[in-house]
DNA sequence: GTCATTGCAAATACTTTGCAAATCA
DNA sequence: TGATTTGCAAAGTATTTGCAATGAC
């Protein structure tokens, strides 16, 4: 987590990562990284931005998403083909999705282990491996 | 697999489904479980079909895919968030998929091996779990 | 002051839906 | 014949891009 404790500085997290911290910047940035780790949408962050008081486009909302992901601060979450999800917290783990809510879960990385590896083709490695256990 | 050996009665299998077996799912039956175990989007499969030299609209293949998912002929795969994939083969497995080209691989079943459930919340049940393995 | 970023709208990509015409039982 | 399905076009949803105006350094 970005501010274990204390106070988050918005403008260091974003330097330390080479984005210029800009206003709208700063205020996703608090949204994402000051509490407890989380799963947002382009549309949740938006909306969470708008109720607190800082308007901006939605559009700059996907930008930044796209731009912290790239650089590392977020993660992307494939969990829904018609979605995009990204989640806080960048370290390995799994996530348990519920079907009816679509609400989504980190897994505790002692919990649950993947055992074996499969072959892979030649001059390839393993980026990442993704667990989803959907629930009904 | 749903043709083992021999010639795939398309009707059959529709009928099976309580599917109507009209002139455009039967095509579509047919490129699907004709052969081995396949990945295809509703795009892929349009292409597909036309190139064989059955025109069919876009919107019936989706149509199609849909109805052929509820059914469970086939099993819809979540791997990127912007195209939806779907998977001739509804045994339980895993898939790697290659960050580079987007190919999609099966894992035999016995290669991979989930470890550990976390607890889950009350009255819900494991409807589904999906790994997958992104190479790079 | 200069260059990156924002806001907005338009463009793009993917998928679903409405409805008249065609097809299946 | 009567109910479904198809094709097409239009609508819907999610995301990206172009560009003039704004903001950071």
């Amino acid at each position: 987590m970005i501010a274990s404790h204390g106070v988050l500085d918005t403008k260091a997290v974003l330097q330390s990562a080479s984005i210029r911290p800009t206003r709208q910047r700063q205020v996703l940035v608090r949204l994402l990284f000051a509490g407890k780790n989380r799963h947002v949408t382009a549309e949740s962050l938006h909306a969470e931005a708008c109720a607190q008081g800082t308007k901006m486009a939605l559009a700059t909302v996907y930008n930044s998403l796209r731009r912290f992901t790239n650089a590392g601060l977020l993660r992307e979450l494939v969990v829904d083909a018609r979605r995009r999800y990204f989640d806080t917290n960048i370290t390995h783990h799994h996530h348990i999705l519920s079907e009816q809510t679509g609400e989504l879960v980190d897994i505790d990385p002692g919990k649950l282990e993947v055992r074996g590896l499969p072959n892979l083709p030649q001059g390839t490695s393993v980026s990442q491996i993704d667990v989803v256990i959907r629930i009904k």
